[in-house]
DNA sequence: TGTACATCAGTGAACGCGCGTTCACTGATGTAC
DNA sequence: TGTACATCAGTGAACGCGCGTTCACTGATGTAC
């Protein structure tokens, strides 16, 4: 039952801490204090893994963005072959995952507290976003030149569930639900996200 | 040169201080105090105006929401009178104020600091997301029932176009624009708006 | 036109709080020989 | 197989900081008579 000197995998023990402060009291209630409470730690005692602050949060977001495109690859693995099909498959699990993190979403799109100069967050950001963005990874690939057009559906795309994903999360989309009696929240995400696939046409010529 | 011991019109001195802080420094360093600082008045002072800082950052936020609203508006005006042209506006409206303002459309969307209760507030924010929303304020107007597929073109609208602003206000555009040479934030921004009108096709029927 | 007095709007000192950081330390682990 | 010792990972006390809030106060304004 004694707890012994040395924690063992603190880097770990910490990081799982502070996204448990994160889903349980959100982005404001996460500190470096709170963090080392939760882990049942000195304060003082992260330092020797995470340097400060800043870097621990770094970490926590870049596995966020990790643990976002593995969802969101396994989502399009299950749907049927079909770009259509595919689209919408991304564009659910984006907005599944917010619901199920949602402070952790927060920290990884909206915190200034986070290093972007670190590599491994930057490139686990990039990554994720360019599943959303690639029509189909396997088809087009290395060899399709991304050109203006691309890019521009692409943006399109990110824009239109992101967007929905924020509005969701600050409590927008329920408020304009609301509006119409017997209209649901759900209905609506559901709504929008058919919209994107049936118009998107999957086609980067505007 | 001396200073009158009473303000004369504090509340209104106040809301412009915490703005310039706003636009100055971002949202992480608006406090109290430092608003109470930047319109050289005593800390406490505030108190009998705004009650708390909630008070006064959720005076704040409305009047944002009321001068979002008023320059939307003012944009569509401008535009060429139809359905369109307006909409592009209107787009172009909120990525502009968003660009002006960032640290400002930060709290009013963003902030869980607000005190949302407030009829003030609430309603200032239904109003101006009304603008993207509704078509044609004239033309559809209180006769038109709101149905549910006008409410998820309403919504798909303002996905698309406040994540574009996010995604702007986040960096993640100019991160996207870097990937390919000789294209401009400035240009993928202008093409997602125009996609957006493009494939819109204004029409609630899905 | 004056005066008394309540009310309003600001001051300034003090409070406790949680924060990140620094510092000297100690217990545990691993490696050289 | 042992032992010396450097290095690593954690403790615990102390620091200064800025925060929002409380409190007793004071200067200015407005209103009743």
């Amino acid at each position: 039952m004694n707890k012994p000197y040395h924690h063992g995998d603190l880097r770990t023990a910490m990081l799982a801490a502070a996204e448990a402060i994160l889903d349980r009291e959100g982005i404001g209630a996460l500190t470096l204090r709170a963090a080392a409470r939760e882990a049942d730690v000195t304060h003082t005692a992260p330092r020797h893994h995470f340097g400060d602050l800043t870097g621990l949060l770094t970490e926590l977001a870049a596995s966020g963005f990790v643990r976002l495109r593995t969802r969101l690859l396994a989502e399009a693995e299950m749907a049927e072959p079909n770009p259509q099909s595919r689209l919408l498959a991304l564009g659910r699990g984006y907005v599944a995952f917010a619901r199920a993190h949602p402070g952790l979403l927060q920290l990884m799109l909206r915190s200034e507290r986070l290093d972007w100069s670190s590599p491994a967050l930057s490139t686990a950001a990039t990554t994720a976003f360019e599943l959303l963005t690639d029509g189909e990874p396997e088809a087009g690939g290395q060899a399709d030149p991304r050109g203006f057009s691309t890019l521009v559906l692409a943006l399109t795309r990110l824009s239109l569930v992101h967007g929905l994903t924020t509005l969701l999360l600050d409590g927008r989309v329920e408020a304009m639900a609301a509006k119409v009696p017997s209209v649901e929240a759900e209905a609506l995400i559901e709504g929008v996200l058919m919209r994107l696939v049936q118009r998107d046409i999957l086609d980067p010529q505007v």
